[in-house]
DNA sequence: CTGAAAGCGCTTACAG
DNA sequence: CTGAAAGCGCTTACAG
C-alpha cells in the first residue's frame, strides 16, 4: 500500500458531492465501516470511530438519505400530511408533532396540499409522501378518505390525527367533535337563544367541521331550538353563507349564529360589522378552535381544541407502531375540548 | 416465450410493494419503457403508453421517488425550511409557497426545526433536507446563517425568503425591515409619544426581528425620542421583557411600547391587562406582521407584511434557477409592508 | 420507438 | 471488530 499513490478524489468540491467512499478512503477503512459508525448501533472500535468522524468532519460529509433509504428499504422519516398551514390549529399541531417526533428520535417531513384544489391535490400530496417511502404516515386532513388510505395499510403504519376516524384498521387520535358541538350548543341554549343559525360544511369539505356542525344542530334541535342549518359545500373559502346569515339577522329570524371554526366566525364578524350589525347585540356568535393568539382580546366564545394533547398522543402511537413489529390493537381516541367564554355570546337582546 | 410460464410476482401484495418491474411485466414492455411513460417527455408510442398506464392502474403502482431520485441524481423536490409554523405569517408563507411551487410543476416538502431548541436543531433540519438531495432549497429562517449555507451553494440552488439576506452568492426575497421599522416609528412619533420602549431581540434569536427593532429604535432616536431599548436574547419565548415594560409604564417612564412582532405585542397586551393596565390609555402598542385572522377585531396597530408577494417572488426565482443551468445574477429583493392603523395606538394620555 | 445493461450511494448479511 | 460483494428500484446513455 503506497501512501504516495493517492488516487484523485472524484469530488474535489462540494460537501454534497462527497460520498461515503470518499470518507472511507480518507479514514482508511471500508465503506461498511463508515456506514456502521454513522448508524451507531454496530460494534466499531472507538479508535476507528474517531478516524471516521474526523474524516466526515473534514470533508463536510452529508449522508445521502436517498441512497440509504433505498438500500435499507425504509427510513426513520415520518411523513405528515397537513391540511392547511394557514389555520392556527394546524400550525400548532405541526409544531407540537415536530417536537414530539424529534424527541422520539425520528424525523419529520411535511407535505401540504395546494389550497382550494380539492381532493385531487390532496391525493397527490399523499402519493408524494408514499413515493418517498416514509416509515410512517400521519394524516391530518379529513379530505383524504379511509378508502384512499386502505391500499397502503399493509405497507406503512398510518395514524390519522385530529380528524374523524373509525376505520377498523386505522388507529386514530382525534377531537371529539360530538362533544365539542354539544358543549357549544348547550352554552347557546343556556344563554337563552331559541332561534339559531348553524353553518354545516359538507362532509367532503371537511369531515371534522361537518361532524361538529351536525352535532351542534342536532343538539340544539334536541333542546327544542329552531335551527336554521346553513349547509355549504364550497371548498377553500370561509365566508360562504355569511350573507344569508346577515339577512336572517336583519329579518330577526335568528339571535345567534354558530360556526364550526373560529376562522369562519371571525370572517363573519368582519362582514357583519361591515354590514352595520353589532355583536353580540344584534347576533351572538360562537366559533370552535380556540388556538389563534389574541383570541382573548377579541372575546370570541369558542371551544379550545386539545391540540397539544392530540399531537402528543398521535406521535406516541406512531412511535409505538414504528418500534413494535407486532402491530398492537387498532384503537380510536377522541379528545374533547373545553369551552372558552367570550363576549360574543350574550343573552338575546329583548324585543328581537 | 411461453405465456403459461408466468413467474410468480414477487410482491403479491401491497401497492407500495409493486415495483416498476412488475408493471413492465404486466404491460409486456421493458422497465426502460415504463420509466419513459412515467416521465412523459421521451417518445413512446401511444399504444404502448396505454398498455403501461393500464398496468400501473391495475397494480396501484406508486413510483419509488427514493429510487428514482438516486438514479436520476436529483429530483424535482423543492425543500422548504420553515422557522415556526405556529406564527401566522409563516403559515401563510407556507401555504402560498406550496401553491406557487405546485403551479410551477415542482413538488414541495417542508421541514421545521423543533421549537426552542435553538440553532443546533435548525442545522439538523437543514441537513435533513440536504440529505434528501432536494433539487432546490428555500430557506425561511434567520436562525440559519449564511455561513451555514455557504458549503452547499455550489451543489443546490438556494433562495432565502422572508429573511434578511445580503450574501453575494445567495439570492434573497425578503421583507424590508428597515422600512417597516421606520413606518411604525413614524406613526408613533406622529401620535405624540416622546418616550417609548422598543423590544429588540438579539440577532441570534431572529435576524428579522432584530433588524426591525433596531430600525424602530434608531428611527425614533433620529426624531429625538427617548428610547428604552429592551434587548432580549431568549430563544423560543415571546414574553421576555414584558415585565420590565409594565414596570416602566407604571413608573410613567414611557407612553408607548413597540414590538417587533404581533405575537409579542398580543402577548404583552394580555399580560398588561392582567396587570391592570389599560390599552391605549396607559400605554400605546404597536406590533408587526398583520397576518393573523381577526386582527382587525383586536385593533392592533401594525404593519402588514407582504407575505404573498414575497412567497410568489421567491418561488418564481427558484423556478427560474431550476430551469436555467446558467445561474443568472444573484440579487436581493426587499418588499416593504403597509401600515395598518388600530386603536392600540393613540396620543399619549395628557398628564402622564 | 424500444430494450439490455451499467450505475446512482448506500446497507447488510456473510465470512472472516 | 472489519471488509468484499450483492442488491435496493429506479434512469439513462447506447445501440438498435
Amino acid at each position: 500500500m503506497t501512501d504516495s499513490a493517492t488516487p484523485p478524489r472524484r469530488n474535489g468540491g462540494t460537501p454534497l458531492g462527497v460520498r461515503m467512499d470518499d470518507v472511507a478512503e480518507l479514514a482508511q477503512v471500508s465503506r461498511a465501516t463508515v456506514s456502521r459508525v454513522i448508524k451507531g448501533y454496530a460494534p466499531v472500535s472507538s479508535k476507528t470511530q474517531e478516524k471516521v468522524n474526523q474524516a466526515m468532519r473534514e470533508l463536510g460529509y452529508v449522508p445521502n438519505l436517498i441512497a440509504s433509504g433505498l438500500a435499507a428499504k425504509g427510513s426513520d422519516l415520518v411523513g405528515l400530511l397537513l391540511r392547511d398551514p394557514r389555520v392556527p390549529a394546524y400550525g400548532l399541531l405541526h409544531s407540537v408533532i415536530q417536537n414530539e417526533v424529534s424527541k422520539s428520535g425520528l424525523e419529520l417531513i411535511t407535505v401540504v396540499p395546494s389550497s382550494s384544489e380539492g381532493v385531487t391535490d390532496e391525493l397527490d400530496s399523499l402519493h408524494r409522501l408514499l413515493g418517498l417511502r416514509v416509515g410512517g404516515l400521519l394524516v391530518s386532513t379529513g379530505v383524504i378518505k379511509d378508502h384512499d388510505l386502505e391500499p397502503f395499510l399493509d405497507s406503512v403504519p398510518v395514524v390519522s390525527v385530529g380528524r374523524l376516524e373509525d376505520h377498523p384498521r386505522i388507529t386514530g387520535v382525534s377531537y371529539d367533535e360530538d362533544v365539542n358541538g354539544s358543549i357549544l350548543a348547550d352554552k347557546v341554549v343556556m344563554a337563552g337563544h331559541r332561534s339559531v343559525a348553524v353553518v354545516v360544511p359538507a362532509w367532503a369539505v371537511s369531515t371534522g367541521e361537518n361532524r361538529r356542525g351536525v352535532a351542534m344542530a342536532s343538539h340544539l334541535r334536541g333542546r327544542g331550538i329552531d335551527v336554521h342549518q346553513m349547509d355549504t359545500d364550497i371548498f377553500g373559502t370561509w365566508t360562504d353563507r355569511c350573507d344569508d346569515i346577515i339577512r336572517l339577522v336583519r329579518d330577526k329570524q335568528i339571535t345567534a349564529a354558530m360556526f364550526p371554526t373560529d376562522t369562519r366566525a371571525l370572517a363573519f364578524m368582519s362582514l357583519a360589522q361591515a354590514a352595520g350589525l353589532s355583536i353580540p347585540k344584534d347576533v351572538s356568535i360562537t366559533g370552535c378552535d380556540g388556538i389563534a393568539m389574541g383570541l382573548e382580546q377579541i372575546g370570541l366564545a369558542t371551544v379550545k381544541l386539545p391540540v397539544e394533547e392530540v399531537a402528543v398522543r398521535a406521535t406516541a402511537v406512531m412511535a409505538e407502531l414504528l418500534r413494535n413489529s407486532a402491530p398492537g390493537p387498532v384503537h380510536h381516541e377522541r379528545h374533547a375540548g373545553v369551552f372558552i367564554p367570550g363576549r360574543t355570546l350574550e343573552a338575546p337582546t329583548p324585543g328581537r
